[in-house]
DNA sequence: CAGAAATATGAACACCGTTTAGTAAAATGG
DNA sequence: CCATTTTACTAAACGGTGTTCATATTTCTG
C-alpha cells in the first residue's frame, strides 16, 4: 500500500506546510497578524481546512512555542564548552537576555502568554519538556557554581528559581515598555537596552558577592 | 446658568459609571469579559454612547491602570512605619509579591499589558507619575539600606530595578502558570503559592548577605 | 463504473473595537 | 410659543477574530 503512505506524507507535509505559514508569519509580522484566516491565505487553502490538521490555534501556538524553545537551547548549547561555571552561568544571562531583546514575540510566545501552557496540561504524556531541560541547564550550572563557593547553604532549585526570575523581569519589564516609564532614562540618553544590560551587570555583581 | 452645570454633572456622572462598570466586570469577569459591549449593557447603554464619554478602549484601560496603581501604592503606605529600611525592603517584597497573587488581573494590567503604557505615553503632561512614585518608594529604601552597609558602591537606580525585575518575575512566573511546570512542585506537594514564597525568602537571604 | 471514504470549503455563528449617519430630545433665540 | 440649533444617543454597518457544520469535490476501492 505506497498509496496510502504517499497519502500519508502529504497529510504530513500539509501540516507542515500550514506551520511554517504560521511561523513566518508569526516572526515577521508578530502576534496579532498570525489568525487561522492569515495563514489559511499563505498557504491557499480555507481557513476550515486548518482545522482537519490542528485541533484548534492553541494547538498551533503550542507547536510554534515548541520551535521557539529549541531555538533557545540551541542558543544555550554553545554556552556548555565554557568550563567556569560562574562564567557559564553570567554567560547564560547575556545569551538569555540577548534572545529575548531579539525575539520578542518568540519570547512572549515561551514565557509570557498563557495559553501555550494550557495546551501542554492537556497533553500529560511529558510535561514541559523542553521547559524543563532550559531549566535543568541553569540548575545544573548552580550546583557546580555552588561547589565552587557561590550561594552555599542555599537550595538550588530556588537559586536557580530567583536568578531565572529576575532575568524574566528585566527582559519583560524592557520589552513591555515599564523600564521606559519609571527609569531616569526618560530625560537621560534613553538608551533602554543599553541600561537593562547595565542592570544585569549589577546584578551579576551581587552574585559574584554571594561567595563565601 | 444652573441647567448646563447640572448636565455638566450629569456628563461626568455617567463618565464615572462606565469606569465602575468597567471596574466590576474587570475584577469580576476578568479581563476578557471587558469589552465595550459588555460595559454598554451593563450601564444599559448602546456601545456607540462609550466613545462619546471616552476616545477609546486604551482610555478605559488606562482609567482602569490608574486606579490600580492607587491600590498598589495605599499597600505600600502602610509599609512606611516601619523604621529599618532593610525589614521595610522585606515587607514590601512580601506586599508586591501578596498584592500580584490576589489581584491577577490588576497585576496584569499594571505591569504586563502594554496597551495602558501606550495610551500614558500619549498624554505627554505628565510621565507615569504613580508608577514613578512606586519606583521612588523603593529607590528611597534602598538607599537607606545602603547607608546602612547593603549594596555598597552599587547603583541605587539599577540595585532598585533588580530588586524589582526579581520580584516581577517571581510574580508572573507564578501567574502565568511557568513556574508549575518547571519546578519539581509537579510531583512534590504542587503547592505552587509556597514554593514561590519560599523562593522570596531565598532571595532576601541573598540580600541579606550583600551587607558588607 | 458505482459507491464509499477522505478531503476541502462556503457560509454561517457569535464575538470583538470602532465609525457613521441619522434620530429624538432639549436648550436657545426671536 | 414656535423655529432653529445644539446635545445626547443609537442602529447599523465595517472589517476583523476563532470556530463549526452542512455541503461539495475529489480520490480510492470493490
Amino acid at each position: 500500500m505506497g498509496v496510502t503512505e504517499r497519502k500519508e506524507r502529504h497529510k504530513e507535509e500539509l501540516k507542515r506546510d500550514i506551520l511554517s505559514a504560521a511561523k513566518e508569519l508569526f516572526t515577521t509580522q508578530g502576534l496579532e497578524a498570525t489568525s487561522i484566516r492569515n495563514i489559511a491565505e499563505k498557504i491557499e487553502y480555507s481557513p476550515a481546512t486548518i482545522y482537519l490538521y490542528y485541533k484548534d490555534k492553541n494547538e498551533i501556538i503550542h507547536a510554534l512555542h515548541q520551535e521557539g524553545f529549541k531555538m533557545l537551547v540551541s542558543h544555550f548549547q554553545v554556552l556548555a564548552t565554557v568550563s567556569d561555571p560562574f562564567e557559564r552561568l553570567k554567560a547564560m544571562g547575556r545569551a538569555y537576555t540577548r534572545f529575548a531583546l531579539e525575539n520578542q514575540d518568540v519570547y512572549e510566545l515561551l514565557f509570557v502568554m498563557k495559553e501555550p501552557l494550557l495546551h501542554v496540561e492537556s497533553c500529560v504524556e511529558q510535561g514541559w519538556n523542553e521547559g524543563d531541560r532550559a531549566f535543568d541547564i541553569l540548575m545544573q550550572t548552580v550546583k557546580e557554581c555552588q561547589a565552587k563557593g557561590y550561594f552555599q547553604t542555599l537550595d538550588t532549585e530556588k537559586v536557580s528559581f530567583v536568578i531565572w526570575s529576575t532575568m524574566h523581569g528585566l527582559c519583560t519589564l524592557r520589552t513591555s515598555g515599564h523600564l521606559g516609564h519609571v527609569t531616569v532614562a526618560r530625560e537621560s540618553g534613553h538608551d533602554l537596552d543599553a541600561l537593562m544590560t547595565s542592570a544585569y551587570e549589577t546584578f551579576v555583581v551581587m552574585l559574584e558577592r554571594l561567595k563565601s
